[in-house]
DNA sequence: TTTAAATGTCTATTGATATAGACAACCATA
DNA sequence: TATGGTTGTCTATATCAATAGACATTTAAA
């Protein structure tokens, strides 16, 4: 962990550690092990003795974020990012649900073109078939999580960017158009450092970690109906894979 | 000044201080004598010891910002701010100026959406007339300096939001569609510690003071043609009223 | 010159912050 | 059951943060 705490400030050390390990549990630091390390562990990583790690520890505790167990260690029990579950029936706001107020999806661009390589090859359509693109911004109470570019077979569903306009909602524009159901049949996970696009569109400081999955849905018969790119903001969602 | 110190929150009561002294300095709060009251008078105030405001006086002292000279007072020796002049010809890029080298509006969201209730009256239009929505934050010389939302009548600027896309500027996206010229009809200012959306999008840390002023523009004739809810980063700007 | 108002300096006291060490209590596991 | 690792509690000490009061020094104005 980059940076060390800084004495002599005006802000007590004890306030500087709880705000590092608040952080590192949103970035999803510990949770191999749903803990946070030892006391000690902690006192020599910020050069601070364990007494000062344990008022760090206490204010989290207060804040609900971890829960000390005498013999075990010191628990997680709040993470403040969203959980995505990602499964044959991953829909943006269904798996957000009950974890937000208000969900919206918001259309920044749209337009039709002819497929290139990637996009027909996921779409399982000839090179230059005419699709729609879709450039949306998904925010749970009012935070930006994800922004995607999904492309349709123009053919099948020319009327998605209304439809979507309308609903903000990738699944009812579906149902608008005939397609009552839908299933996620491929989704790829990897990570990268945010790029400039990505600081406005998600709200975003240098140096942000986005997760950028790229994904193929299917209509009951097999047959793609959408193929989206998209990226997270890495410290406001965590992606869980369900069988 | 609104909003009191907080004791035991692990933050001195001198850093406090100092940075609402700093922040009310940006502001402009002392331009009329160029200098910050008296200690007493701040120790009073803000409810501390005459020490205590010593202790954040000379933390700014130490960062150039005030130099103390005994028997007459606290003069401020530099203000980081930019000034933003008010009156019935206020545009961003031109207030600007000359203070800045390169001043840029990006465009963070849109959509067209029915009008709430406050917009509706701040634009003079029955609740519910279809609006459009621009989310945008402006730079000069690289560094946020004020996120907006702006509501504008659909039926009379469809094309905002590609107008503005391409100008970057409210200015000219107006006499892209027709409008050459406007008015600043009205202007309210108030304030309040930065929100979470503040922190990124003015990239801010936590405790940061925004101010925030709401406003509507007016076509010669008077009609309204723009409602403005926008947030600057208090410690880089300052207002001037114009009349 | 006198006076008022402002900053500068000093002593003293209290509470919060941080370090140091020792040991108890508890848990998981060999 | 024995052991190692973990959190919980206690005492002690030093430093920082904050309050309180007194008085000196400097400046501007009456």
């Amino acid at each position: 962990m980059a940076g060390q705490v800084q004495r002599q400030t005006g802000v007590a050390l004890w306030r500087q550690i709880a705000d590092r390990i608040r952080q590192a549990i949103s970035a999803g630091a510990y949770d191999e092990t749903g803990m946070v390390p030892p006391e000690m562990a902690l006192a020599t990583q910020f050069g601070v003795n364990r007494h000062t790690v344990r008022s760090a520890l206490a204010a989290l505790a207060q804040e609900g974020i971890v829960r000390a167990v005498q013999g075990r260690g010191t628990l997680i029990e709040r993470k403040e990012r969203l959980n995505f579950p990602i499964s044959k029936r991953t829909r943006f706001n269904s798996g957000i649900g009950e974890q937000a107020r208000e969900t919206r999806g918001l259309l920044l661009g749209h337009g039709e073109e002819a497929a290139s390589d990637e996009v027909a090859r996921w779409l399982k359509l000839a090179p230059g078939t005419r699709v729609i693109r879709l450039e949306t911004v998904r925010k749970a109470d009012g935070r930006p999580v994800s922004s995607a570019t999904s492309w349709f077979p123009a053919a099948r569903f020319a009327g998605m960017r209304d439809a979507y306009e309308t609903t903000e909602s990738i699944t009812r524009a579906f149902a608008e158009l005939g397609l009552s159901d839908y299933i996620r049949a491929t989704t790829e996970i990897t990570a990268a450092h945010a790029e400039a696009a990505d600081l406005s569109a998600l709200e975003l400081t240098p140096g942000a970690i986005v997760l950028i999955t790229k994904a193929m849905n299917t209509d009951l018969d097999g047959v793609p109906v959408q193929y989206s790119v998209t990226r997270f903001a890495a410290d406001r969602v965590q992606f869980t894979i369900e069988n």
